[in-house]
DNA sequence: CTCTCGTGGGTCAAATAATGTCCCGCATAT
DNA sequence: ATATGCGGGACATTATTTGACCCACGAGAG
């Protein structure tokens, strides 16, 4: 443990620590799903309403949650508490000592893990979100420029980001690869543009065009003009998907399908599809940034969950340059299980 | 506060705080006094016997005390905890504050706050010999030269002094004034140097010498040397006591302590006697340390408790050079009041 | 408009935990 | 021997927590 107070406080009073988790649930919880009632609340967090509602009172009377007709909602206090409290919890949870094997595992600066498993609970991808937006704007200075995919996950960084004034500059990593529109790479970085005080450039690349058509787009000098701009991103904030659910989202024809699978096709990211090994097997035809232009990018950051995307966040590791992973903690049991077993 | 998670968790947990401070409250007790039974305990920390004994239950369970039908023990693992949370309980009960507050009035380096007041109850100086002997370890280092004066608090510093082996040379401040034996610096330089594990020098100057007889005792060659190693110490702990009491003690003439009272004399420490300004009033005729010899030491400690004695301490602290003082709550308070009154 | 539905807040008995009050047998020191 | 203080056991009493309701109200849907 980093702070030995803890180890004491475990010793002398290891009711408290409990509480103080108990409580912290309540307020992320809260924080989550705001606004919400008592009993409401109290059912997901399975626990009886009477018990919450002691908790709630004390909350209350501590000024980090006011209840309203429509339900309760975290004070400003209450989330800056919940801010502050994130990484005690997480030592006490023994989610820092993961972070740092699976950081030492897969080889990257820095791994961030949530509690949960974002397949069952779609809470967890808030969760997630929320983490990934608390990095981001930890790193990002006045000037950078940030480059996103597409992406429900990444969406949600960009929907739980805070709103500041940070005067940065945010491009889609890549041009509109088939999502709804809500979750495309472009709305993404508008988004993002709002909420951190900054500029958005789009790429409206339009779908499945052909190699010719793409290269005349590509020449237009304003295009020209966003793609440097997007090599020469100081960051990246990109999701992972599976590649054979993924292609089958996008629409691939069912033989690419097949070819996909054929080639052990496991992950995807950016467009590329990756097999076990980290392998590219396929990319996708479409402009913006390439793996190759990823090596001079000063920070990667990861962001995804769920234990069935396990395999493929493990394959992107490897395959292609990566600093920072958020994920969640189903995922990282699941790596670091199957390196065990790869080791014995 | 220097650790952030306090105060989180006063926000969030603040009962449970309460319940650490009084764990801590009851080992420390029990530190000061073991062997002691449940009863006589509670007693003494103004408890039920049937609450205490729901704690007791709770430490021995955690292993941080053993009992037995002699009484209760603080074991090895008790202890290291109760030092370990000096520091946080400090902190908690705004101590440190009070510490740095008086650090910065006085001047010194550092000042260490014992809960309580001395003139009331006497475990109070067995907690402040407890912290100076903690302080004092924690400095010295191997081949130090250490000078001590008498008194009962510097007294109770050796015996809370825990053993160790350091290898440090011990020597008494001045020679013998008027003590009882076992309050004289030459016993006390000698109980220290055997819980440091180091050496020691007495001075055994006869009280009361006259001028002519004090000449020759000094001129002695082996004198001499001891002197010389006394006025290289690389620290002095010393006690501070009120003037006419102390000089009743010593049994000065009646119209020599009259002379005392006219001059304002309100302090003692070594042998010289202080006004309220710090100024020297009187010296003792004993040989050792001169105020003068202060400058060139290193490390000066005073330690002396008792809201009696804050006056006098406040004047030494003027008078003459001091580093770190070690001193009860009471005292704190008493000096910090007064000089606020002074700048209205 | 009405009519749900979920909200916070009130109430009160039951269950549970904390506490006060004894008493006993046993070491230990006098 | 005996008086004292020790830990531990027992149990009634009290305090607190918890469970299980009900109610009035306001928002939103129909």
């Amino acid at each position: 443990m980093p702070n030995e107070l803890l180890a004491l406080q475990q010793l002398l009073v290891p009711d408290l620590l409990t509480t103080m988790k108990k409580r912290y649930r309540i307020l992320h919880h809260l924080f989550l799903t705001q606004p919400i009632g008592r009993r409401a609340l109290a059912q997901q967090l399975q626990t009886t309403e009477r018990i919450l509602r002691a908790e709630v009172d004390f909350l209350k009377e501590q000024g980090l949650l006011t209840i309203e007709t429509v339900g309760m909602h975290l004070t400003e206090s209450g989330k800056s508490l919940l801010d502050d409290l994130a990484d005690v919890i997480r030592e006490i949870e023994g989610l820092g000592l993961k972070e740092r094997r699976l950081a030492d595992k897969l080889g990257l600066q820095q791994v961030r893990i949530v509690p949960g498993d974002a397949d069952h609970d779609p809470l967890v991808i808030k969760a997630l979100g929320h983490s990934a937006a608390d990095y981001v704007r930890g790193i990002l200075k006045s000037g950078d420029i940030l480059a996103v995919t597409g992406g429900t996950t990444v969406a949600t960084v960009a929907e739980q980001m805070p709103r500041t004034q940070l005067g940065v500059e945010v491009l889609p990593a890549r041009g509109g690869i088939g999502e709804n529109m809500e979750f495309q790479a472009n709305t993404i970085a508008s988004k993002l543009a709002t909420k951190l005080g900054g500029t958005y450039r789009m790429l409206h690349a339009p779908d499945l065009l052909g190699d010719e058509a793409l290269q005349t787009f590509i020449s237009e000098p304003h295009v020209q003009d966003t793609l440097q701009r997007i090599r020469s991103a100081r960051m990246v904030v990109h999701g992972i998907g599976q590649a054979i659910p993924m292609a089958k989202r996008r629409k691939l024809p069912p033989a690419k399908i097949e070819q996909l699978a054929g080639q052990g096709a496991i992950a995807e990211a950016f467009g590329y599809y990756f097999d076990r090994s980290g392998n590219i097997v396929h990319a996708m035809n479409t402009v913006g940034l390439r793996v190759s232009d990823l090596k001079h990018i000063e920070q990667i950051v990861a962001v995804a969950g769920g234990k069935s995307k396990a395999e493929a966040i493990s394959a992107v590791a490897h395959g292609c340059p990566l600093h920072v992973l958020v994920t969640d903690e189903a995922v990282a049991d699941a790596i670091l299980e199957s390196r065990r077993e790869e080791r014995t």
